[in-house]
DNA sequence: ACAATGTATTCGGATACGCGAATAGGTGAA
DNA sequence: TTCACCTATTCGCGTATCCGAATACATTGT
């Protein structure tokens, strides 16, 4: 395995790393990852005033995380990629993991 | 599946999310991931000045992300779940095919 | 004990990011 | 067009995080 170039590194930061460094938006994914949603059915969903949830989708939006269509009079948001959902999972399996360790070694 | 309880998320992003928050902490990652290094060599590995390195190192030993154990005069450095790699590489694949994506698009 | 080497921490300043509040822009119905 | 609703943006402020420089701490060998 190769270290990958500092240039591609520096991408993979800004585009994703740091679409995930809020936990609102990570909390934005896993409701889309249910269903796609509206802007208002996001704040509500989530117990968020909407500009709040609006700025978020921009930048899950910028980076290409999640796609936007108008619907009428809504805006539809959906996951762009559902690997996204599995990153998410890996990390908590990580996590949980990481937490039971630390327990055994407490007990 | 279900949308992770919100506590879940603070400390999925706190824990791990967050750590991946800087680039150079990700090449940090990938550096370790080709083999362990002790401070000073990683120093010289990514060319960054030895208290920068040391600080990352924290966020990263904080987070149970890597392991450190001392080996005489020197601290070696280890990934402590080579899955945070393939969650990267991951990340990579997501940002490849998103960047082709938009590539076709704009063609 | 002292010197040399390796590692960690602190401080100050700059930058980046998030939120609430207010407001602007878009769309459909009457 | 005008109203009602939905979505996006801007502004000001508080907070978090990064880095370089300086320094403190730890370990080994003489």
């Amino acid at each position: 395995m190769e270290i990958p170039k500092l240039d591609e590194l520096n991408l993979l930061h800004t585009q994703i790393c740091q679409a995930l460094g809020d936990p609102k938006r990570i909390q934005i994914l896993y409701a889309l990852n249910e269903q796609p949603l509206h802007v208002t059915a996001l704040a509500d969903a989530l117990a968020t005033p909407q500009p709040t949830i609006s700025r978020h989708l921009r930048v899950l939006r910028q980076r290409a995380l999640v796609t936007s269509r108008r619907e009428g009079a809504t805006v539809v948001y959906e996951l762009a990629d559902y690997r996204i959902i599995e990153i998410l999972n890996m990390m908590r399996h990580i996590l949980r993991d990481s937490l039971a360790r630390q327990s055994n070694i407490l007990a």
